[in-house]
DNA sequence: GCAACACTGAACCTAATGGTTCAGTATGAT
DNA sequence: ATCATACTGAACCATTAGGTTCAGTGTTGC
């Protein structure tokens, strides 16, 4: 049984959910890019890009090393494995949940209710 | 080539970012719900839960009918296919990129500068 | 009809996000 | 040494997100 970590979840796909990291990440993948570069192709300052670039960071999607007094960005450790397999399992429980679909309107619903109040 | 929608995937992985919206789903996975016992489940309240609920329904991944007082909730539509294709291949990029490393390590590193700035 | 139930909507609160400016600090070139 | 470059950090700002309460609205059951 897969085991997976929400924080790490979290912290992945809030990073993918900004449009600009999307774009920084498709970017990098091409080749390392510096914060400079990276601001001016995504049009806004240094320290805004260089803040996208610590949440990408923190999340292990870029990794950086300073070279000199630029900061050279590319693609992290993080293989998105983790996040691959979560998406690929829910698809799968999604998929087998609406093939139940025909089942359902075939034969008998099952209703049930776990609620215990009132 | 593959065209991935931006605003979707925006508001996908913004509605999976969140580690309730997320046990909704698996939730949901199981079998269908009402508002209330997902609220007591997640220990909000009915409103609190609502709005989780718009945000998955929102990014299609959830889907409600309301049947006669309440509100059944189960798994949408989306059936995540645009999100895997995405994630896959990024994952395909990140190893390409990775298995690059290898090459550029014994042979010459090809240096670039796209930056115009003076 | 009337009470209880399940949801809905508006208003509000707090914390986090995405961005800025401004003032450093470290490095590279002259 | 000095100046420009490239980043860094603190402070600030507006918007959004996640949650609440409170006051309805529509259904169910007696």
């Amino acid at each position: 049984m897969v085991q997976y970590d929400s924080s790490t979840l979290d912290t992945a796909l809030a990073a993918l959910a900004d449009p600009t990291r999307r774009g920084v990440l498709e970017r990098l993948s091409e080749r390392e890019a510096t914060i400079s570069v990276l601001a001016e192709r995504f049009d806004m300052t240094l320290t805004g890009m260089k803040k996208h670039i610590a949440v990408l960071e923190h999340a292990g999607l870029v990794s950086t090393r300073k070279v000199g007094r630029v900061r050279q960005c590319s693609l992290g450790p993080h293989h998105l494995g983790d996040l691959s397999a979560w998406i690929e399992n829910y698809r799968a429980k999604w998929e087998a949940r609406f093939d139940a679909l025909d089942v359902v309107l075939a034969g008998s619903p099952k209703e049930e209710n776990e609620n215990g109040q009132g």
